[in-house]
DNA sequence: CTATTTTTGGACAATAATTGTCAAAGCAAA
DNA sequence: TTTGCTTTGACAATTATTGTCCAAAAATAG
């Protein structure tokens, strides 16, 4: 297993600012957002823009991509986490990209 | 390759309307909706709720969950659509799922 | 302990997205 | 053309999301 995903987005980012010792304060003025905007992004109750995200990459010196990934999974996993056939859905969604690609070609 | 997920979910009621000869007008009134209401969602312009799936299923006896599966696969595929890393953004998901079962085991 | 700082949660209006509905127009067959 | 089917755009009503502020709670420092 080489990277950990068993952290929520959220989660993910609390974790890097509570490292560097950092207070919301200081990164949602980063960010150009409201504390409690921040908080609540922390706490997975709200959405993070491009904007945010791209200010987040930055601000902690990591990869963009990396960190949409990993925002971009959670939203859909907890889209999912109430149906029945989560994986399943997940699976079939995976098909048809790569029945795109297939076809591009 | 078992079900073909190379159409979308519009794609797929309409194909089973047309093969089964009913006019939109018909359906929408089983499914108590406007008949323009569903030629969009099988245009796939509007979205489909819980409701309208079960009905879908009822009236061609199709399983629902599966229905449900290719309606929500698609709605996630077409989401992630002009990502850069669909894919892995699915993968990455799915681990969170399996990493959730292997934990409540 | 008190004082200070950080974090949280609720409230709110503004904005955006979705929904249900209707009517007009397009299309195709007879 | 007339008829029936389908599409499209428009619209208000509803619902969801956003940005913002404030006060209270929680954590931390002194």
């Amino acid at each position: 297993m080489s990277k950990k995903n068993n952290t929520s987005f959220g989660e993910y980012i609390r974790k890097l600012r509570i490292d560097n010792k950092l207070p919301l304060r200081k990164i949602a003025a980063e960010l150009d957002i409201d504390t409690s905007t921040l908080s609540k992004i922390e706490k997975n109750e709200r959405n993070a823009s491009e904007q945010i995200i791209e200010g987040l990459s930055r601000i902690f010196d990591i990869d963009k991509a990396d960190l949409k990934v990993r925002y971009l999974s959670d939203k859909i996993f907890y889209q999912l986490l109430n149906e029945e056939d989560g994986i399943e859905i997940l699976k079939v969604a995976e098909q048809k990209f790569n029945y795109l690609k297939s076809k591009s070609k």
